[in-house]
RNA sequence: UGGGAUGUAGCCAAGCGGUAAGGCACCAGACUUUGACUCUGGCAUUCGCAGGUUCGAUCCCUGCCAUCCCAGCCA
């Protein structure tokens, strides 16, 4: 299969070509989510980049929880983030790491590195270390820069046997204080945190910073490609300079693309967090939230999020993503593989005055018109359907050609109907529509050949499912009124008392399961717009979510 | 005013000195038992700007402009 290449394919290539820093070895990669909250659309573009690219070089790519700071992560989380990939479809085979089974490993190298007089101890507290950082163009300075290795080295081993304070001191590595790189400025290597450790428990009271253990982590699993997002790059010397000067078994190259971004959505984990921390939303899983398991939970398909992170590409530039190319790519799935229903959001009465009203009849419906192997379902077809609303119109706008007083209609497999007449109540809402069948188009078709331009879904009165959805409003609306928002429809589960707007549905429809979407495919009737929607429906509260969250789309002109 | 990056259509994105791929979105038309799908056509005389080198520059050089990231004992 012809696949397409990005500059990381290209380093790749070059690397391991003869000559290449790593000619002869198999491609290594690594996906290092921190266990402190649920993977997000982007953490799939990561994904597809860090298992893509090792799959496309018949390489490995193992699956590293990056735990290196006890006091943001959560087994919860590591858990969740497991199912996650998995329900991507990404395996890891038996290469599941966790950084802080490292940390012994990490520390021997700390300290090699004093020894050989590349870190000290440092004491300047959180504060002075601010007032000694220095500025642009001010070099940092450290009072303790030139301490004697074995002071240094004792200093460290009582840091690691818990004499001192959180914040009393810190190691650091002897680098540039005068560095126009500030990740360069003697960074801290370890710090002191009295925190239980997920893993690690009470073990240890001294932690690596990223830093320091991210090129160690990446060396001892034989990593030949770090790769990583933009904000990175400077510390891409600092990444070389660990490995260079620790004595580590490999030397791993770190590459860095740009991360993802989309319009109308938050990717920061931290502001995901305060969505689900503050209840703006249900959970991490809310069916708004850009996470795997909210997206999966909406009704997307792992295929159509994986190819939605291939189609992206992988560049240097800053970019943000239509939320549109995800759709399309849920809609391209779903339209060839999801099965069809009749799906009736807003029920209206239709009754075809002509046809008896002891009589029924069952029509076998195509499950997915483009796909025979998934068969049909059975229908039935009485007087009285359930109709949507919008498919009728007192009033028909031009170009309209769904029911209105004197039109035909096809209901889709059963018959051709003519509209007759409607009823309404006291305030003119549409009670009921009027039609009559025609006899000879049974099974929709017309077979005086007549055109008839409109076909709407219905579903029999007699015998539909109720199903109880809920609709939401998307999280972050966009910001043009006229493009279209949409809303998407949840099924709740049957027994729940947040009944919160009825609907009929067909027979199918019964095997819903509770928090399936059973649509999100564009396909006219099934599509609600928000614009349209009635009153009282769960509105998510903008003004309060997206005072400092909500990052508008860039806009030239 | 320091360091690191990036600028190709409304949005992604190929292109690597030989005269601007592809996708999304959008528009027009055909088809259609979902106004969906599908199909056809349209959509950058121009690659942030200005110079320079060259027979020839989106690709090379110089300068400028714009945007993003960096001063956590976060990752």
């Amino acid at each position: 299969m012809e696949e397409s290449k990005n500059f990381i394919h290209a380093f790749v290539e070059e690397d391991v070509a003869p000559g290449g820093r790593f000619f002869g070895q198999t491609v290594h990669t690594r996906f290092p989510p921190e266990p402190n909250g649920y993977l997000h659309i982007g953490h799939c573009k990561a994904l597809t980049i860090d298992f893509g690219t090792a799959e496309k070089y018949a390489g490995l790519c193992n699956l590293r929880m990056d735990d290196t700071n006890p006091v943001k992560e959560d087994v919860e989380y590591v858990d969740a983030i497991q199912e996650d990939i998995r329900w991507l479809g990404f395996s890891w085979g038996d290469r599941f790491f966790y950084g802080s089974d490292y940390f012994e490993k990490t520390y021997e190298l700390a300290v090699g590195l004093i020894k050989r007089g590349l870190a000290y101890v440092c004491q300047l507290s959180p504060e002075a270390f601010r007032e000694h950082r220095g500025d642009v163009g001010v070099p940092a300075t450290s009072p303790y820069r030139d301490r004697p290795v074995e002071e240094s080295l004792a200093l460290f081993e009582r840091m690691r046997k818990g004499e001192f304070q959180e914040g009393d001191m810190t190691l650091r590595a002897k680098i540039d204080l005068a560095s126009g790189n500030f990740n360069m400025r003697d960074p801290v290597l370890y710090r002191i945190r009295f925190a239980h450790h997920h893993r690690q428990g009470e073990k240890w009271c001294v932690y690596p910073m990223y830093d320091f253990a991210h090129p160690i982590q990446d060396a001892m699993e034989g990593i030949t490609h770090s790769l990583c997002s933009l904000e990175y790059e400077d510390h891409r010397p600092l990444y070389d300079w660990v490995i260079e000067n620790t004595d580590v078994p490999s030397k791993p190259r770190q590459i860095e693309f740009a991360r993802l971004d989309m319009n109308y959505t938050v990717m920061s984990k931290r502001k995901l967090r305060r969505l689900v921390e503050e209840e703006y939303v249900d959970g991490w899983d809310d069916p708004r939230m850009p996470t795997i398991c909210g997206l999966r939970r909406r009704g997307y398909t792992p295929a159509s999020i994986r190819n939605f992170c291939e189609r992206i590409g992988v560049a240097k530039t800053a970019s943000i993503v239509e939320y549109s190319f995800l759709e399309y790519c849920l809609r391209e799935d779903l339209n060839q593989n999801a099965a069809r229903a009749m799906v009736v959001t807003r029920p209206v009465k239709l009754t075809i005055t002509n046809y008896p009203g002891d009589k029924s009849e069952t029509f076998y419906v195509e499950n997915n018109p483009e796909n025979e192997e998934m068969g049909s379902r059975p229908v039935t077809f009485s007087r009285e359907l359930w109709i949507e609303q919008d498919d009728f119109a007192a009033l028909p706008p031009k170009k309209y050609n769904r029911l209105y007083v004197g039109n035909e209609v096809r209901l889709k497999a059963a018959y051709i109907v003519r509209c007759t007449g409607f009823n309404t109540d006291a305030d003119g809402n549409v009670t009921e529509v009027m039609a009559e069948y025609d006899p000879e188009t049974r099974g929709g078709n017309t077979p005086d050949g007549r055109k008839v331009r409109g076909t709407i879904h219905w579903v029999d009165v007699n015998n539909c499912a109720d199903v109880e959805v809920r609709l939401y409003d998307r999280l972050f609306s966009d910001p043009e009124p006229d493009s279209g928002d949409r809303d998407f429809i949840e099924c709740l589960n049957p027994d729940s008392l947040k009944i919160l707007s009825g609907c009929k549905a067909e027979k199918a429809l019964e095997q819903v399961k509770p928090h399936d979407t059973f649509q999100f495919l564009r396909l006219g009737y099934f599509t609600v717009d928000s614009r349209n929607s009635r009153p009282g429906y769960p509105v998510f509260n903008r003004s309060v979510a997206l005072k400092d969250s909500y990052k508008p789309a860039k806009r030239t002109g």
